[in-house]
DNA sequence: ATTAGCACTCGGACCTCACGAGTGCTAAAA
DNA sequence: TTTTAGCACTCGTGAGGTCCGAGTGCTAAT
């Protein structure tokens, strides 16, 4: 694997550096002159023929410089880039703006968006913290209008779900507190399924609420990303690779429609732990879309309480240390926001 | 105003109609032979004189066709394009797919930014229904884990916040729901200020958490649009008069800039009664970033209740008379549900 | 008032050509 | 054996030039 020799590295990191600065082809001569290389650019030349030959460079034209190949940019950010962390000054500002946010869990992720999509110049992807198994914890049902009923659940790893329902007729705030206290009772720790099939008489009202309530906790645990949060989708527009709308609209589209993102979340990160980040290069085969994008993901969370995944989209040629020193970040800091949440811990805030 | 000869109407509004349809300069002699029109090429030119001193059409360039100016495009949708309607298959399609999505208005609002796009081909967005001034109506506090108590606020209008907060000490479910019932009995029916200002003794924990409602309360009766749901930006993307990507992404940060945003939704839609539908075309001179864009916006919900915005954002060549229709008849079915969901009324869904 | 006819305009498509950055090879130097 | 200087060759890019035709505006005839 590791077959690259010293200078075939040095040369390699070059001129995908140079690439992803300056988004042309980059020729030998230039490369010496510009890094002050203490061989010539026949060297050079030399050298390019063997890492074009292994797959790392390509040639858009018989007589233009190289380019890096996806192979390269894979290369690149496994062995090359060495590991960078974000400024410490930088880390600080993000903290602090997440500690402004409060505890609340929207604000959080549009707040990841927003910073991963600034940071990273480029299009940003969050999802929500989804517990991985629904336990129901507390429900409540508040009386809104007439006979029209909020279902307010909560399920294990915080997260909170609303409902309306409509009755057949009104009933008094009391008489729906009395129900869900006594619907807390039975279900206070069961899943979904444990819910279902419980065979405990009940009354026509327990009956429909705890349907809903079923039906809510199915769907929150499905696999299906649950809300998603996406900023900086500008940014991949400013990209001259994407100066012709057309390649730019394919790329947007994976950000679009939610099952080609779902698909791309399902394939990649559920096979990660937390802390991983993985780096998806030129779409690694598998998606038409990404040809010339890569993606950068992370999940983040408490692993077994609830977990999202959070990643970023630019174009191949796109700033690997940068972004994935940013990524890293968010995902630790969004870890240990949803964990301060979810766990008991030495936190004292009130906000 | 109305100094257009019969047959200068006809003539703008095919140049118009061609226009939107080819995204090309028009000029006479395809116009004529085209639309099969009575008089000749000749008639034509001296008529798209007039049109163009008068501020209707414009010349790209000396010697090509004619386009319509922001000005033409105004006429055009005031006067001389009838009132269409959407096909009735097309309304019940849609009406059936919201009912099928039940009482969430999450869904409500997600679904409707997807139709939106998809009728009119072009970028939607959606605000959520934000009641125009809170009323607490009720509270409750959960515990959820450790120290961490969960409030969920409801207001008048069905407006549900939740909002973490962090107690110094744990607290049983018991004292929570305790303190949430006396809450309940002193703020009912009051709006922020009033609560802000009342003097009756409490303790450290329910001023606390009086304080975080009162913010709660007020943050969302600020005139921030809520939520913000969008769609369909690529379909922007894949207009000619975008294929710079430099002019698409101009239109696109709009979508993506609150800021932008909301100062569009400000400053047009709020002087609008329901139903109305505002059409604003080049950003009439306010707005740099429209220059090239249109936008096709309504209010809809129950006035004085609970009102959102939703509009459509396309090309200035954008095909008025479904946008508009488009438009209008969402904000009619979105006015429906958020008025069924307040008022109490010959609904008896369940789910 | 309308239209046929016509000279004129001018952007876009197409061609050619020169430039130069970049390559690959070969032969000399280290 | 490795590196480098030298050089012929490639080919994309951009400048300049020409042609075409859709389209205009004007004038004179209908």
């Amino acid at each position: 694997m590791n077959e690259l020799s010293e200078r075939q590295k040095i040369i390699l990191a070059l001129v995908i550096r140079d690439h992803i600065e300056t988004a042309q082809p980059v020729g030998s001569v230039r490369l010496v002159e510009q890094y002050h290389l203490d061989f010539s650019s026949a060297t050079v030349r030399n050298e390019m023929v063997s890492l074009t030959e292994l797959g790392y460079l390509r040639q858009p034209h018989t007589s233009a410089g190289r380019v890096p190949s996806e192979e390269g940019y894979r290369y690149f950010v496994r062995q090359l880039m060495g590991n960078t962390e974000l400024p410490a000054p930088t880390r600080r500002t993000i903290t602090h703006q997440f500690y402004q946010a409060g505890a609340d869990v929207d604000r959080w992720m549009r707040l990841a968006a927003s910073v991963l999509a600034h940071q990273a110049q480029a299009a940003s992807l969050v999802t929500a913290p989804h517990a991985e198994r629904s336990i129901f914890k507390h429900l409540e049902l508040i009386n809104t209008h007439g006979r029209q009923v909020l279902m307010v659940l909560v399920l294990s790893g915080g997260q909170v779900t609303q409902q309306m329902l409509t009755l057949a007729e009104p009933v008094s705030q009391e008489q729906l507190s009395a129900v869900a206290q006594s619907i807390n009772r039975i279900c206070s720790g069961l899943d979904s399924d444990s819910i279902a099939g419980l065979s405990i008489p009940l009354s026509a009202l327990e009956q429909d609420v705890l349907r809903l309530a079923v039906e809510e906790m199915r769907r929150s645990s499905a696999l299906a990303t649950g809300e998603l949060y996406r900023d900086g989708l500008t940014h991949v527009l400013a990209e001259p690779e994407f100066g012709e709308a057309d390649s730019a609209r394919r790329a947007l589209r994976i950000l679009e429609e939610r099952p080609l993102l779902e698909d791309l979340l399902a394939r990649t990160v559920l096979s990660t732990e937390p802390g991983g980040v993985q780096v998806l290069i030129g779409g690694e085969g598998a998606w038409e879309e990404l040809k010339e994008c890569s993606v950068v993901l992370a999940r983040y969370g408490a692993p077994g309480l609830a977990t999202g995944t959070l990643g970023v989209l630019g174009p191949m040629r796109m700033p690997y240390g940068r972004t994935i020193s940013t990524v890293r970040f968010m995902a630790g800091l969004l870890s240990d926001l949803v964990e301060d949440m979810l766990v008991e811990k030495g936190s004292n805030r009130q906000e």
